[in-house]
DNA sequence: AAAAGTAGTTAGCATTGACTAACCTTAAGA
DNA sequence: TCTTAAGGTTAGTCAATGCTAACTACTTTT
């Protein structure tokens, strides 16, 4: 299963979600995207078959090693597209949401460059 | 009408090829791209319904001022793109294919940022 | 002139990813 | 207990954007 770039943002969302929250259900994550319930249950029910997630009984929401892993290279692609956007003067909403795009469709390559460009 | 990411692409393309040549086709723009005829007759014939283009009897496409706009601005973005991501180590081919796919979805804000910090 | 190639269009299909309407289940309140 | 609310799912729609198959209209070649 490739990880298209909707996916992507539903495990970086679910993801962030649990770090703020012991239990992160659908809804939750409907609420955050400003997308509709059925919208995140198609969606979850994606990510469960291709083993990102699980969910209990109760609809909360965990994520397997799989989609953790996935989720964090997102959100570590978005932080430092943000740090990095912000450096360089952009305003802090702008730049978070901007990383929030260009995340998605960055190569390695480059994350790598920002991120030497950064350390100096 | 609000220019989609793939209406930007082949507004670009057009104009980098009508660069080079005297007279730019559809069927040049689908070779250029990789996309079939029918994609590019689609793709022209909503341009043409924008204010974007016209298309001669023989087939030859010329931008209107509206699409040359669009279509310079797209460029330059993705020229400053390019350039600054050589500069910050990421080579040629790399550089290029990832700036044509933020040229699309960076904010004008971020873009006259990194505008500036190239000229430092 | 007949055949073949070139360029553009039309019709219809697939995928991604959003939506609404409507339904089910479970829990909470009157 | 009956009703209501909350959360999740199913079914079906829509737009963007790619595709193939097949058609048309010229032009070129034999």
């Amino acid at each position: 299963m490739n990880l298209h770039e909707s996916a992507e943002m539903y495990l970086e969302t679910i993801y962030i979600l649990s770090l703020h929250s012991q239990s992160v259900r659908s809804i939750d994550v409907a609420e955050c995207m400003g997308y509709s319930k059925p919208s995140v249950s198609r969606a979850v029910s994606l990510l469960k078959q291709g083993g990102y997630l699980t969910m209990e009984q109760d609809g909360s929401l965990t994520l397997t090693k799989r989609g953790i892993d996935a989720a964090k290279n997102i959100f570590t692609r978005h932080n430092i597209l943000t740090e990095f956007l912000e450096k360089i003067g952009v305003d802090k909403e702008t730049a978070s949401s901007d990383a929030c795009k260009i995340e998605h469709v960055i190569s390695e390559k480059t994350i790598k460059a920002i991120e030497e460009f950064m350390q100096k």
